[in-house]
DNA sequence: GCAATACTAAAGGAATGACTTGACTTTTGA
DNA sequence: TCAAAAGTCAAGTCATTCCTTTAGTATTGC
């Protein structure tokens, strides 16, 4: 299995902030410039900038300047693989849960029937 | 909605360290201890005691002492918070392209009943 | 043309993060 | 009993992050 661990490092980091996690809430509604991202915030624009800029680096979003505007749309590919890490080691982890249950029930089982045996005797 | 933006900042910090995942990736395999969560690693042990810190403060682990030795596990809550958040996200995202691309085979369909028109003048 | 708009780039500062080292404490096993 | 094992705590260092200010460049609309 390949490790992308760079990306992951990078998406997840993107991730941690909440300016950008609200960037990203906005952009899942549509496209928008990077002025429009700004407005909610009560930052300066060159601070949502370099927040655009590690959503891009971590490709959570794809950016396109035209004229003099660069609008921001979210993209597929980087959530899906966070989503995916995620998943996976639930899924591992669920599995493993299983396993320890069914186990402790069959020690359960086992040890009611020497208990019956105890009681025969 | 409610926001729990500090909890999902701390998981998704938790999950952009490279050694953090590894650690993470270890114990959905089962419990271990401190120490065996540092032997792959050429780092400290303290390094790894901070990492798990770091990790317990998420909820993506929980840690238990029992006499010199602290177990570690991964914990339930934390990762499905951090998968619905991705997952909510990208529901939205997917259904928003979902309704353009019909608008714009909508369109489409539109623009070619205009041009049997225009053929039929 | 030229002023307003929409960024962009660079530099600096405060805060946080990832490690280390070194000095403990507590437990365990011989 | 006492040394090794397993962690814990506190500094201290160096890098990175987040934000600001300042000074640009490129576009647009009148």
């Amino acid at each position: 299995m390949l490790n992308q661990s760079p990306q992951l490092d990078r998406i997840f980091h993107a991730l941690s902030d909440p300016t950008r996690r609200a960037v990203l809430d906005r952009l899942t509604q549509g496209p928008a410039s990077v002025s429009e991202l700004a407005a909610p915030f009560g930052t300066t624009l060159a601070a949502i900038v370099q927040h655009v800029q590690v959503l891009e680096a971590s490709g959570l979003i794809s950016t396109e300047k035209i004229g003099r505007t660069r609008t921001c749309r979210v993209s597929a590919d980087a959530i899906v693989c966070a989503e995916q890490w995620l998943s996976e080691r639930r899924k591992v982890w669920e599995a493993r849960l299983d396993r320890m249950e069914a186990y402790v029930l069959k020690l359960q089982a086992a040890e009611k029937k020497r208990g019956k045996r105890k009681h025969r005797k």
